[in-house]
Order: structure tokens, then sequence, then C-alpha cells
RNA sequence: GAUUCAGUAGCUCAGCUGGUAGAGCAACGGCCUUUUAAGCCGUGGGUCCUGGGUUCGAAUCCCAGCUGGAUCACCA
């Protein structure tokens, strides 16, 4: 059932066509100007004595012959005067009174030809001489309005904001301006890095055995091949393979997938960098990552300070370092730097860190970091030199004894890259797997599984490489100041709308349908009975003996008189 | 997955200890030729998220479910 204001809706949809108003031309609009560029350069240069704009309508007020139209392109608003002698010229005032004055609504969609000029009240606005419906809106938008910066019925319910990501572009700006800086973000790191002269690549989404982090998959099935595929929760092995091949710079924007849970920090599907870069030690790439993150906030905002929420955080460079041990000395006053698995476990129950029986001594210290360091680390900070058994993909460390090269940046208290040294000693590389096994047998669902051509690759020689990945949806939230990784991905995931009921066979059985064909009526999209006995019963029965012979069902195809006994059970 | 809060007109929200559902904007009909959250007069619009229960009577109380938010757990 149709709300009031929609049915209103298509009945004018249906007198703008009787008037000969075509609702949805297929020929293309002449746009000459912006609203951003007339507000901007008028009056000072004088030249929009003849513009052309297109644009959907966000607020009208009609003072009966002339009137005021808010007008909304892709680069803004601007107000727009029309006068009903000046649209209509001669005795025929249809197309004001009752075109522009009746059928059209807010959010449908203009075409406008006139000149710019200023109001009384001081506000640059397009006077009309003509104007052209391009497209008829058949839903009402929410009307947000504004005086002196308070907004006013603003629209904000998340739930219909992320499913109906489009209303919420149209009606607030500001979530437009996110993700353009989103994508000026990206732009900004894919020219530094195309600077520097890596090769941007594409790897496998779709991939026989997952790897590169740890993380539970997504499992899906190829039928042509009959085998499980998963998708990539890294391309990690896949990018470090392209370094044995011969190229010694390699990064992908990396959409990734981890099935686990979703909260304003993760969504199951999102997106990385990932960088290689041959010959190269993480002491390097810590140096990258100060300059490419400083050079995207300069990009973004001129300046490297950026409000979040409610810190500044400032990304000039150099950023403070610290090991990993010398972190958790600094906020437990603990020096863990030589204890086993049980001291850390007793340290871990004296902080009040849970922990649980699967947890090796990496992991330990992993939740140490987490519960008591991260959240504190507000200003971008590096932190390095992590145990060797939660990193089982980076190089051992060439001082220190049970360490591996390894660095993540943490903003705001939360990691924004991870990066290390790469493995590349093929026999190392096998055995870490091997411990991952074995950690996968204690109960550690995320551990990671052998990957043999992985090692068949390193076995060839890779040389020594710095890796990087960093967490793109984060640095957006921290770049556009965003509460929840939901404003940052245009259609952040949701569980599916369920307006309707399902159909209950029941219902159609009793209207007479043969209980062969209820399955099938159902799944040629009638939904209730309704559905079917709303329509005419000849329509009916082409409909579903169509649907029978495309889908070559092997039942009697149905005679009209049958479904005509449906409709008379009905009544 | 757990806890908690919310779901009422197209949108934003009121609706107290149970007693026939309200406002602003939007819509519709008038008036209004430089208004701007335009204004003035009038009108219509509801599965009160869904399903049960208690009750003479439920938007309101109870139970279950659905969807979303926040927090927690897993994780980036």
């Amino acid at each position: 059932m149709l709300s009031e204001q929609e049915q209103i809706r298509r009945q004018s949809l249906n007198e703008l066509i009787r008037l000969g108003v075509n609702p949805y031309p297929a020929e293309s609009f002449p746009v000459t100007a912006t609203t951003a560029e007339i507000l901007e350069q008028y009056p000072e240069q004088n030249k929009f004595e003849e513009v052309s704009l297109a644009g959907r309508i966000m607020s009208r007020r009609i003072m009966g012959a002339a009137s005021f139209v808010e007008l909304q392109d892709e680069s803004g608003r601007i107000q727009c005067y029309f006068k009903r002698d000046e649209i209509c010229p001669g005795e025929d005032k249809t197309m004001y009174n009752t075109v522009f004055k009746r059928l059209l609504d807010i959010g449908d969609i203009i075409g406008i030809k006139g000149y710019v000029f200023v109001t009384k009240m001081g506000e640059t606005t397009i006077h009309v001489r003509e104007f052209r419906l391009l497209s008829k809106s058949l839903r009402p938008l929410p009307v947000v309005k504004e005086k002196d910066d308070k907004v006013y019925d603003a629209f904000t319910d998340p739930d219909q904001r992320y499913r109906q990501r489009y209303v919420d572009l149209i009606v607030n700006p500001q979530v437009k301006d996110t993700f353009i800086k989103r994508t000026r973000m990206t732009n900004s790191i894919r020219n530094f890095l195309n600077e520097k002269g890596y090769l941007e690549v594409e790897t496998p989404i779709l991939q026989p055995i997952y790897g590169g982090a740890a993380a539970r998959p997504f499992k899906t099935y190829h039928n042509a091949l009959d085998m499980t595929l998963y998708l990539r929760i890294a391309n990690e092995l896949y990018l470090k393979r392209l370094i044995v091949g011969g190229y010694d710079g390699v990064y992908e924007f990396s959409k990734d997938f981890r099935n686990e849970g979703m909260d304003r920090f993760h969504n199951p599907e999102f997106t990385q960098v990932e960088l290689y870069v041959a010959y190269k030690d993480y002491q390097w790439m810590m140096n990258l990552v100060e300059e490419m993150v400083e050079k995207v906030a300069l990009d973004l905002h001129g300046k490297t300070k950026i409000k979040v929420g409610a810190h500044e955080i400032d990304f000039k460079r150099p950023w403070k370092r610290f090991t990993m041990f010398e972190v958790i000395r600094h906020f437990t006053g603990i020096d863990i730097s030589k204890m086993d698995e049980a001291q850390l476990r007793e340290v871990a129950q004296q902080l009040e860190v849970p922990v649980d029986p699967t947890m090796a001594k990496g992991k330990i210290i992993d939740e140490i970091f987490g519960e008591k360091c991260e959240p504190q680390l507000i200003q971008p900070t590096f932190i390095t030199d992590y145990p060797i058994e939660m990193s089982p993909l980076a190089k051992k460390h060439r001082t220190q004894d049970g360490l591996v090269e390894r660095f993540e940046a943490i903003v705001n208290g939360k990691e924004l890259c991870n990066a290390f040294s790469e493995l590349n000693d093929p026999l190392d590389q096998r055995e870490r797997f091997e411990a991952q096994l074995e950690l996968g047998r204690r109960g550690d669902e995320e551990s990671m599984v052998l990957d043999e051509d992985f090692l068949r690759a390193l076995e060839h020689g890779m040389p020594p490489t710095a890796g990087l990945g960093i967490g793109i949806d984060r640095l957006a939230m921290i770049m556009t100041d965003s509460n929840s990784i939901q404003d940052v991905l245009f259609f952040p995931h949701m569980r599916p709308e369920q307006k309707k009921e399902a159909p209950k066979p029941e219902d159609f059985t009793a209207l007479g349908i043969p209980a062969e064909w209820v399955e099938h009526v159902i799944n040629a999209g009638f939904a209730s009975p309704d559905d079917i006995t709303k329509e005419k019963p000849t329509k009916i029965h082409q409909m579903l003996n169509g649907y029978r012979k495309k889908n070559k069902l092997q039942i009697p195809a149905l005679k009209l008189e049958e479904v005509q006994s449906w409709f008379e059970t009905k009544n």
C-alpha cells in the first residue's frame, strides 16, 4: 500500500504525461555551470548572463505568481527564482500554474536556463527563463531545514541512512563530503606510491588457501572446478610471490573479507593497502609510513593537525617509537622482556587482563598490550619488535632472540598499520607455519594454514623485503573524524530488510491452486493470493504457463477455466 | 554471541501512573510578483515494528521475536 504522498505523486506523474510533459526524457540536458561556480564567481565576473544547469529541487517557497526553489547539484545548492509571466509569456499559464506549482515536488530533478542576479536579501539567485522536468521523483524526501547553521529535523536514523545511502547523500551534504575525502585520500596514497615507482597490481580475491593474516574466512564454492574457495582475508602471500617474480615494489588496494563480528570498527569486507618493497627493512618502512600519512593529512586538510573526536592528532614527522617491551613497561611498570609463558600468565592475572589456556606466550603479550597500552596511544606512535609467536610471516629480529622485526602504527588508540621485514627464509617459514598448525590444534580458530605453493616460491629465493598493510577504512575514519566505520563505507553491511512476510502455501491451496503449482506460483513472485486475484485471470493464466515453459516444469499446463475458478473461490 | 536502549504520519519527535492517537516540517485546497526554517486560512494522512498474554479496555503493562544504536567478546 502506497502512502498518501506516494499516491499523489503517481497521480501527478500521470497528469504530466497527459499534459505532454515527458517525466523521464531521453535527451541530454546542457549544463554550463555548477552551483558552486556561480556562488563563488558571481558577481565578480560578469559571466553568468546565460546559464543552464540541472539538479534536484530541495525546497520551494511559492508566493502566488512568483516562487523560489532551492536547486541542488553535485557541488551544492543555489536559489532559483521562477516568475509566472516569465515562464509563461503568452496567455497559457499551464507551465507555471499547473506543471511547476502543482505537479512538481521536492525531490524532482529539473534543468533550468536563466541568468544570475542578487535578491534584495542579498542572495545570489538564478532568474529562471525556462525549465524542463528531467526526472520525476515518486517518493517524498525527508525535508531538512537549516537556519544560522542550526539544522532542523535532520535525517539521522542510522538504519535508514545506511540502508538508503542515496537518501542520506541527497539530504546530508556532510556525508557526501566524507566520501569525497575518502577518495582524495586513496588518490593521495596512490600518487605517493606511484611517484616512488611502485607497481599497482591485482591479485586473486577467490583463493584456494586463505593466508597472510590470522582471521576466519568466508567460504564459497566453485561449481566447474568442484572445489572450495575462500574470499581473501589478505593478499600478502600473493604480493610476495610477485616480489619473488622480480618486481621490486608492488602494492594493491585490497578488499579483504573476514568472517568475524561487526561493530563500529569492523565490517565483514574492508579495504587495506598492502605494499612490498624489495631490499628494504622495517626501519625503512616506518619512515615511508610517516611520510605517506603526513602527506595524506596535508593533501586533505592542508595541515598535519587533525581533530578526531575529542582529540587533536598531529601527524607531523617524526612519530614516537617504542618497542613492545618498552611500551608495556611504560604503561604498567612491569618489564616482561625476560619472562616465560607461566610468568606472563601471572602478570596478566595481576593486571586483570583476561587470558585463556589456548593462548601462547605471544598472544598473552598481545593481550596485555591491547588492554593496557593501545587505548592510551592517541598520537601516532610506532610499536616495534613483536614476539615471534604472533608474527609467523615476519623475519626474526637481527639482534633480539624471540622477537621479530615488526611494527604497528597506533593512532587514536587503534592499529592503523602493520608491517615487517618479511620472512624470506623458506625453512624458517615452514617451521613457523607448522607452529601455526600446532596453535590450530590447541584451539586457535584464527591460526594460519600452510601454503605449499607460497613456500615453493620462497624456496626460489625472495629478496629481503619490507612489507606493509594499512587499514584504509580506519585511516578514512581518522581523516574524516568519523566515529564509525559505517560512516566511511557507502554501503555498510546490514541484516536484510524483511518487510514482507514469507508467502504461506496454505493460502494458495485455499484458493484451489493445485499443490504441485504452489511452489512455482510463489517462485514466480506472488507473495499472497491477493497478488494473483488483483490481476485478470487471462493474464495470470498466460504468466504461469509462460513460467512453466521457461523453467521446463514437468507438470501439466494450466487451463484457463482452472485459473478462473481460483477467482471464483475468492469471491 | 551477551548486556542495554530504541522502534508512533513521508521526516524529526511528543504521548505521565492503561481510557477513542498529537505537534512541527512535508502533502492537499485557498491567498500572496524578491522570499529564505517565507507567511496566513483551511483539510487530509497511522498495521503506534511483529506475534502472543494480562485487562471491560493496551501505543502505554508482561512474554517472545524482528531491525537498529551503544557497550562488551572475537577481530583490522
